[in-house]
DNA sequence: AAAATAAATCAATGAGAGTTGATGCATCAA
DNA sequence: TTGATGCATCAACTCTCATTGATTTATTTT
């Protein structure tokens, strides 16, 4: 076995309403990078194996898993093993976790500032 | 004028539909920090002008600024001088935009995997 | 059983981003 | 006009985090 489930720290919690200050600061972090972004638009078209992905987006094997794992356990991808593959796909909880805070401060936002000093 | 807009590079442009990678990754990692993911949070419950954020956040003045003129160049914020005092806002349209963007994702990423290798 | 392949992990390096304190520039009050 | 306040900017420092290449483990093939 070697996907250890038990890292995903925050992985099954994405569904808590409203998304948590640390749980909405682990799922942007994640994405917030150009080669994770990069690998959650291509698992956006349909779950992947590693090695598809590391000829898709041509990347060294080693970096591509580091970032897999971010993704991974900031609970935004699940992995499904497959013989000696492994197939990573979105979490669309994750997602949905994430619209609904952004659309809560939306919607909150257009309060206007209380007087100043 | 303390406020030059023209700094704002991606402002106006978050309304494109669908919201383009390069603007989901700016918007992303400008999101991805924990004190702007606190004024974020602050800007949530209505606008603030940068005094009140201060005392309300409990930050260095400079520290502050740093990030709201990330923020700002993000596209997330907007500003409004009154006086010697300068407010802050969300723009709800960035949110809007991302959350559009996470919609595609979620939608998509159901397709199973191609035979692999 | 041995060789080959898929994928994760590790240690060392390097670059980018946040922090800090000082300084500058407006604006307002006295 | 002088002093005080609000905010932005700058330079120096720190530290986190991504990259790279090598190694390890598991699985399949021959």
């Amino acid at each position: 076995m070697r996907v250890d489930a038990s890292r995903s720290a925050t992985a099954g919690c994405v569904l808590d309403h409203p998304l948590a200050h640390e749980q909405a600061r682990a799922l942007l972090k994640a994405l917030a990078d150009p080669l994770r972004l990069r690998v959650i638009e291509a698992l956006g078209r349909g779950e992947r194996c590693v090695c598809e992905l590391t000829d898709e987006l041509g990347l060294a094997q080693s970096k591509l898993s580091f970032h897999l794992r971010v993704l991974k356990d900031a609970g935004l991808l699940e992995a499904r093993e497959e013989g000696r593959w492994i197939y990573y796909r979105l979490e669309p909880t994750a997602m949905i976790a994430l619209q609904d805070w952004l659309g809560q401060l939306a919607t909150g936002c257009r309060t206007p500032a209380p007087p100043c000093c």
